[in-house]
DNA sequence: TATGAATGAGCATTCATTCAT
DNA sequence: AATGAATGAATGCTCATTCAT
């Protein structure tokens, strides 16, 4: 009887070896030798389980964003203000280090999905998004139910969201402070949207 | 004695000759010795104009973050509202078929900024995003002045401006209607920016 | 389960046919496509076996080299006087064409050395000298021992080297008649170190 | 009445003007750009005086040639031993920084002559080599005429050169100590060549 | 006499992917 | 199922020299 290998548990396995020489290398100077030496298999075994090379940093990011909803999720549930949920929603991902690194990733994909962009790419960015925005929906309507926020404060969830992607990318392109400028603007909206009549 | 050439007037001019085809075949695409050929040139010519084929890149996206700046200053000057002016300023890029090419070529740039960039790409983005800084604060300042804006508007520009390259971002990685999202943004904001009882 | 080459095989074997490709081009005139196609084999696969272009030329040349040691080697245990194992010894490389035209890639090596010369270039000029001061060594110690030298003729085998080695770069830069200096230089030595006495 | 510049004098003082940089920079790396602006002439009128780069760097290295054998002039002429001026003869070159510099722009000039040695080059360190025996063989002359040195030591100019020349190279491509090889070698022909029964 | 604008050939190297075994 | 040997396309940049003015 042969041993019937769960393909699906290898793939993980193998993208789960490479996630720190991911952070430590980046998209394009890893090399899938390298991959295939870290995940101790050969090259060759690398393309059993996947796609190609995309497809291994796909597999990664993709429980690099897994992380980060749970995070986000965790946020969405603590017993603070709309306000505050919101800032730490959008600061999580500059907080400590580890996010970081797994930020400029997400950037260096992100600059590819700019220039190289498959359909599957824009799946996974699109997924990701609903995700995102499934998330913060709650947050913001949570916050319109306790009379925090304005009702339209809702169609705020897409903006908030370019805006974020548009600061991972500023904050690289313009020496941006992430932060400051989350704060900046959260505090600006909360000029209109708080309910200040109701507090 | 020799010819004394104006070698401002000659690097313009051949950054000028090279446009379209820097448009058609994209930054990365695109070989000096094509750069050349299109100019009328030798190869080594090039390079006594231009440092190396960055440097060409810049100068031609230079002029057109130029062109545009000048599109958007009219904007700013229309005998518009100013909710009509902001929605121009954002949807200028989208307008036409020669902005979007423009604006492709922008944002390979920008991928590039994002992973390779070097302080030479901030400053650069850093002054486009300045110079674009100082269009919207008007547009902006005057609608205040006008009464139609809350006078806290002006905390938006930065949010908005990076809002604006989210969606340069996200109309291509995620495939997002740019125009519709600006509409439904701006329209959001007005819900609470307007300055309704001044009506 | 994937093939396995002798790697130090391969390595050889693409270094050996591309002998008399190095002879006829020298080596800033091959290249190192046509090293692969002379080879049989990918560009890429050059690089399987080989740091760079100049690892190939080492390995090359040290077999060039290693060829030399061995006739040297076979001259110093011919049945012949001391004298004409010095002759022999120094004059092998202008013997005939074929170390000429060896002569001329080492000479190319050489001259390589002397501007960009990599601590690796070094060491292994340094090898290839320790060894030839190894058979001069013997040849010399032995014409003592057999009371054909002086012994203070041992201290002649580092300055005899440089000596050769000076031969080889005037013999190309000044026109020197490489054979004549050598009789010449032996002769004039053998006027001192010769124990007359005991002949 | 026009100006008629001394051809020769214009020439010498372009050379002049560049030695410190060609010690600077070396023959590779200095470009005749360079050699006109520092010689504050246009790159155009360098090709008025010199056949082309290289007779700029024969023009440089020939005063360099023309300082050292001034200077071994002196040394021929010391109140010394024959010993004493054959050791500081070959020394010279290696006692000062300056004359350490002018060594390494010569031996890049001499990788130069290995490789792409033209006719004018022969000639050129054919009649270095002359000048040097020159000086040399009246060393060694008067060191025979002082009964100082046997008169065989005649024969050891031409090998002696020889040697020296190696030993620049080798210095370089072997990181041989030349002082310590020119005390071992100018000792151990002295245990040949001093007439002791004289002394 | 002086100039300086224009030129253009030439080449090493990387690495994702395939497929024979 | 696993492997790893083989592949090959694709491109920026330098600088000595010329010659029209």
């Amino acid at each position: 009887m042969a041993i019937i290998v769960d393909k699906e548990k290898k793939r993980t396995a193998i993208a789960c070896s490479c996630k720190e020489i991911l952070l430590e290398y980046g998209i394009k100077n890893l090399t899938v030798s390298h991959i295939a030496k870290t995940a101790g298999v050969g090259k060759g075994t690398i393309y059993e389980y996947f796609e190609n090379k995309e497809d291994i940093v796909f597999e990664i990011i993709t429980s690099f964003i897994a992380d980060h909803e749970q995070q986000l999720h965790e946020i969405s549930t603590m017993p603070i203000s709309s306000k505050d949920k919101l800032l730490h929603f959008f600061n999580l991902i500059y907080e400590n280090e580890n996010s970081q690194e797994q930020l400029n990733i997400y950037r260096e994909f992100l600059a590819i999905s700019m220039t190289n962009g498959t359909q599957e790419m824009i799946d996974f960015n699109r997924a990701c998004r609903e995700k995102f925005a499934t998330i913060l929906t709650q947050i913001i309507q949570e916050g319109i139910d306790n009379k925090e926020l304005h009702e339209a404060a809702e169609g705020l969830v897409s903006p908030l969201l370019t805006f974020a992607l548009g600061l991972v990318v500023e904050e690289h392109t313009v020496s941006l402070d992430a932060k400051e400028e989350i704060k900046h603007y959260i505090d600006t909206l909360f000029t209109f949207i708080e309910r200040k009549e109701h507090r």
